[in-house]
RNA sequence: GUGGCUAUAGCUCAGUUGGUUAGAGCACUAGAUUGUGAUUCUAGGGGUCGCGGGUUCGAGUCCCGUUAGCCACCCCA
C-alpha cells in the first residue's frame, strides 16, 4: 500500500473549508468587478528567465524550478505580479491604458511553512496600470476596505505608508542608498524591541543620531493627521519626502470622503514591504483580533511594472488578498461555518416505489433555484435525517407513501426539528413555492 | 535554509522509575424502534503507539536519524 500523504506546505481542502474558500472568492470577484476590474488568467508555468531576477534574491531561492520534457528551464509562478508584468508587455498594446485587472490563482513558494504560510496558496490580485493618478491609489484602499467588509470582517486595520517618506528621511540624514537595509530593520518593529532594532541599525554603521530619528519616525502612531504632522519636519528639505507626505495626506482625505472610518485606516511609517519594486504608497492589512497572523492584504504603487520585458513604462498600483492566510485566521477565530454542503434541501428517499416522483420533485426544486440533495438509498429515515443534519443541510423534505396519498409533504428544519406540513395536492408548483418560502423565511 | 517544541484510534487526550493481550470520552457501524436525526440501552469495527534504526531479557516510554505540524530567524499572502 502506498501511504496517502501530501507534501509539506501543500494541503487538501475538505468541503467545509472549500466552501468557505469559494465563498470568499465569490465575494472578491464581486467587489473587484464592482470597480470595473476585468478578469485575466496566466499559465502556472513560465520560462524561468521570466520569473528570476525580478524580485529579490530571496524570491529566486523560493522558486519551484525544473527542466521540462522539452529541455526548457521553467518555473512555477510565486506571485501573480511578475506574470502580470510579462502579460502586459505582450498585450498592453491591444488592451490600452489605464488597464484594470483582477487575477485569482494559485502560486507556489518553496519556503518553510508556518501558521498561515504554505507552499501552495492562492492570491487574489487586482491592479490598475498605465496611470500615475492618485485616484488609482485611493481606489486600491477602497477596494481593500470594501472587500474585507463584504467578507464579513469588521475589525481590521489598513496600514498605509509611502516609500518616499522613508526615502526623504534618509535623504535628509545623508543616507540615500541605504534604504533596503534600513527598511528591513525597521520592518521588525512590533516583533523585535526598539532597542534590538536600534542595535541592528547601529550595526549597519548608521550614526546614533540617525538611528534615533529613524526609530522615532517608525514608531509614530495615533490618528493619521497627527502622524503626518510629526513626519513633516523629518522630511523638510527633501522634495521626495514631502511628496510622500502629501500623497498620504491626499489618500487619507479621499478615503474619509469615500466613507472609510478613521479607525480602519492608519498611517504606519514602519510599513515597508519587502518587494523592491514598490516606489510610492504601500499598504498592509491586519486583523485587529489576530495581528500576529501577518498581513492578509498587501500592495502598493510601482513606477514600472514591466521594465524587464518592454520599453513602455507601465506605472501601476495594486494589492493582493491572501485568501489562505485569511482563512487560517478566520478558522482560528472560530468564524468559519462547519457546514459541509451547499444543499438547501435534503430530500429523503422514503418509498422506493416512488422514485420517479422524488426525481420530479428534486428537478422542480432545482429548476426554481434551490440546491437539492436527494439521498440515493431508501435507507431508514432516521439515518437519512442524521446524515443531513451532520452535513449541515438547513432543511429536509419528507414525502412518504402516506403523504403522496394525502397530497402533503413534511418540511423539517433540521436545526430546530420543527416540521411544517405542506398541502400541495400533487401540484409541483405549489410544492416548490411552499418549500421556497419556507427556506427564505428561516 | 538554520534552531527549539511536538507526534498514541476519525477527533480530543490518558498511559506511573522501560515490564504481560495499549485505554477513555466523543465519533462511527448494527440492533432495541419494519416512517422521523442531537437522549437512553446493547453489541461491534477501528491503533505495526508518525516512519526507520539502535540500546535492552523486554521500548508507546531511553538514544540517533527521518518525515510532518507548531514556534523563532529570514521573508512574506
Amino acid at each position: 500500500m502506498i501511504e496517502p500523504r501530501t507534501l509539506k506546505g501543500f494541503r487538501d481542502h475538505l468541503p467545509a473549508q472549500a466552501l468557505a474558500r469559494e465563498r470568499i472568492l465569490d465575494v472578491a470577484r464581486r467587489v473587484y468587478r464592482s470597480y470595473g476590474f476585468a478578469p485575466i488568467d496566466t499559465p502556472a508555468l513560465e520560462y524561468l528567465e521570466i520569473l528570476t531576477g525580478k524580485g529579490s534574491e530571496e524570491t529566486d531561492k523560493q522558486l519551484y524550478r525544473f527542466t521540462d520534457h522539452g529541455g526548457r528551464q521553467v518555473g512555477m509562478r510565486f506571485d501573480l505580479t511578475v506574470p502580470f508584468a510579462r502579460f502586459c508587455a505582450q498585450h498592453i498594446a491591444t488592451l490600452g491604458t489605464p488597464f484594470k485587472r483582477y487575477h485569482m490563482a494559485t502560486v507556489w513558494r518553496g519556503e518553510n511553512t508556518q501558521r498561515g504560510r504554505y507552499r501552495e496558496f492562492m492570491q487574489c490580485d487586482f491592479d490598475t496600470i498605465g496611470t500615475t493618478s492618485p485616484v488609482a491609489d485611493l481606489e486600491m484602499v477602497l477596494v481593500v476596505h470594501d472587500l474585507l467588509r463584504a467578507i464579513g470582517i469588521e475589525r481590521f486595520t489598513i496600514c498605509v505608508n509611502d516609500r518616499r517618506v522613508l526615502g526623504g528621511v534618509l535623504e535628509v540624514l545623508g543616507l540615500t542608498g541605504r534604504s533596503t537595509e534600513v527598511l528591513r530593520s525597521l520592518d521588525k518593529l512590533g516583533k523585535a524591541t526598539p532597542e534590538a532594532v536600534a542595535e541592528e541599525l547601529g550595526g549597519h554603521g548608521l550614526p546614533s543620531e540617525a538611528v534615533g530619528r529613524l526609530l522615532g519616525m517608525a514608531q509614530l502612531a495615533g490618528p493619521a493627521a497627527d502622524v503626518l504632522a510629526k513626519i513633516e519636519p523629518l522630511v523638510a528639505g527633501s522634495a521626495t519626502g514631502q511628496a510622500g507626505v502629501a500623497a498620504l495626506r491626499a489618500l487619507m482625505a479621499g478615503a474619509t470622503a469615500a466613507g472609510v472610518p478613521g479607525e480602519r485606516l492608519a498611517v504606519d511609517p514602519s510599513i515597508a514591504r519587502g518587494l523592491d519594486y514598490y516606489t510610492g504608497i504601500v499598504l498592509e492589512t491586519f486583523l485587529d483580533e489576530l495581528p500576529t497572523l501577518g498581513s492578509i492584504c498587501s500592495g502598493g504603487r510601482y513606477d514600472n511594472l514591466a521594465g524587464l520585458y518592454t520599453k513602455q513604462a507601465l506605472p501601476g498600483v495594486g494589492a493582493s488578498l491572501g485568501i489562505d492566510r485569511l482563512l487560517a485566521g478566520l478558522e482560528e477565530l472560530g468564524r468559519l461555518s462547519a457546514v459541509e454542503t451547499p444543499a438547501d434541501v435534503f430530500l429523503v428517499f422514503f418509498d422506493e416505489t416512488r422514485l420517479a416522483d422524488y426525481l420530479r420533485i428534486a428537478a422542480a426544486l432545482r429548476a426554481a433555484g434551490m440546491a437539492v440533495e436527494f439521498f440515493p438509498e431508501a435507507k431508514r429515515v432516521g439515518q437519512q435525517l442524521k446524515i443531513a443534519a451532520k452535513r449541515g443541510v438547513p432543511a429536509a423534505l419528507l414525502v412518504g407513501s402516506d403523504e403522496f396519498v394525502a397530497g402533503t409533504a413534511q418540511f423539517k428544519h433540521l436545526a430546530t426539528q420543527q416540521s411544517t406540513t405542506i398541502d400541495w395536492h400533487g401540484d409541483l408548483n405549489v410544492l416548490v413555492d411552499a418549500v421556497h418560502s419556507l427556506i427564505v423565511s428561516h
